[in-house]
DNA sequence: AAGTCGGGGTT
DNA sequence: AACCCAGACTT
């Protein structure tokens, strides 16, 4: 028990030694304000240090205090996370910042079992809140904390598994120096992100190197173990670029997605999904796919007449991964947009597999189906999408998901403000 | 326990 | 181009 104690004594000694050498100073760091904190621990979820910076800047720019959080449309928090991606992160803490301002008039509470009823918290940021902002003897495991712990500890369970996190918890709540949980924990997670990196760690100037475990052993790269997760299932999708024309010159046609399910309340091109039959579509004509899309356009109040595929996009997600094609279209300002009579433009101009024009199988036909069922569920029942008319300057209050900034960047640097 | 939620990095 | 990284919530 000595042995293990002084082990611990080791560990945590010099791992403290090293980061106040090599702490970065970052934004969230230079007073410890529990709400900065908060914001920032929100951000670093999934997101690394370098792309968080800006945006917190902006943000706490912005909504200075949770109170100024609180009272803002959700518009305005939704277009100030534009970009970071996993948008239910700014909706859970708007929604957070209301739940203090009403249980707690405005002040981040310092006791376990409110942080952690609070949305969008959960066990990791219930330990980083309480630890780095009041200094209380908390847990903090994140994948950085997992990867340097299962490394030094050589622990081979899979870190994908429920029970793995409960473990490693419990080993970096037995390591924290008494008074030390703030400091300890971010040089646990500064060491992760530093030195005890996934790929080729730099177990030379590792403070801790002498008696990690898996070093020793000479499998540090092969630790921690992880599962793999399920590909992400491709989707094929048609997008309208419709260029407005007359009262709506020089203005593009947007809509706003439904409340819930994927890039819930975010805006974006309209789209309608293809045929999902990678490969046996090779080399078929646009013209179809535009004809399909006009009508759908039509089905929406937009009479449009197409003219070109302009471009190929790519959008991975975690479990999806989305084949864009994008058509031009010219508003038909008065014209009654009949689906399918409307001669298609030039054809074939983007040779590629997986663009059928549409059900041309019953298999095909499922699958149309069924994405386009999946489409709709996020919207309590037919919730009508919000279609709109906007020009470059409506850009600054409307939040685009990246994909659909970059085709309107592509289109005309214009639109490339946000 | 498995699936849903973005976006970017390294190799 | 292929592969890797990762918290909270929902089901």
């Amino acid at each position: 028990m000595q042995e293990s104690i002084d082990s611990k004594k080791y560990f945590s000694g010099e791992l403290l030694e090293w980061y106040e050498r090599s702490k970065r100073d970052l934004p969230w760091r230079r007073q410890r304000d529990p709400y900065y904190i908060w914001v920032s621990e929100i951000m670093l979820q999934q997101t690394r240090v370098d792309t968080v910076i800006p945006y917190f800047q902006r943000f706490i720019e912005r909504f200075p205090t949770i109170k100024d959080l609180a009272e803002a449309p959700e518009e305005d928090v939704l277009k100030c996370w534009e970009g970071l991606g996993y948008y239910s992160r700014a909706r859970n803490l708007q929604a957070a910042a209301r739940q203090v301002m009403e249980r707690h008039g405005g002040v981040v509470p310092d006791n376990k079992a409110e942080v952690a009823s609070l949305k969008g918290i959960g066990p990791y940021t219930t330990g980083a809140i309480l630890s780095i902002a009041f200094n209380r003897p908390e847990p903090a495991v994140d994948g950085n904390v997992m990867r340097v712990l299962s490394r030094y500890f050589l622990i081979e369970e899979d870190i994908a598994k429920t029970g793995t996190r409960t473990l490693i918890e419990e080993l970096a709540a037995g390591l924290i120096p008494r008074g030390r949980a703030a400091d300890f924990n971010q040089a646990l997670m500064e060491l992760g992100a530093l030195v005890c990196t996934p790929k080729s760690p730099q177990c030379l100037v590792c403070p801790v190197m002498a008696h990690c475990a898996a070093r020793l052993e000479g499998v540090e790269e092969a630790l921690p173990v992880k599962s793999k997760a399920k590909p992400p299932r491709p989707e094929y999708r048609l997008v309208a670029l419709v260029e407005g024309d007359g009262e709506h010159a020089g203005r593009v046609l947007v809509r706003r997605r439904p409340a819930a399910g994927l890039l819930a309340r975010m805006w974006e091109l309209p789209h309608i999904p293809a045929a999902a039959n990678a490969g046996e579509g090779a080399g078929l004509p646009d013209g179809p796919a535009m004809d399909r899309l006009a009508a759908a356009l039509s089905e929406a109040g937009v009479a449009a007449r197409p003219l070109e595929a302009f471009m190929d996009a790519e959008h991975t997600f975690s479990h999806i991964h989305w084949n864009l094609r994008v058509f031009r279209f010219r508003e038909a300002a008065g014209e009654l947009a009949a689906p399918g009579g409307i001669a298609a433009g030039p054809s074939g101009s983007l040779p590629g597999p997986g663009f059928g024009p549409g059900p041309g199988t019953d298999a095909a036909a499922k699958a149309v189906a069924e994405a386009s069922a999946a489409y709709e569920s996020g919207a309590s029942a037919n919730e009508a999408e919000e279609y709109r008319w906007i020009a470059p300057e409506d850009m600054e209050g409307l939040a685009f998901p990246n994909v659909f900034l970059r085709i309107l960047k592509q289109y005309s640097p214009l639109w490339s403000l946000s």
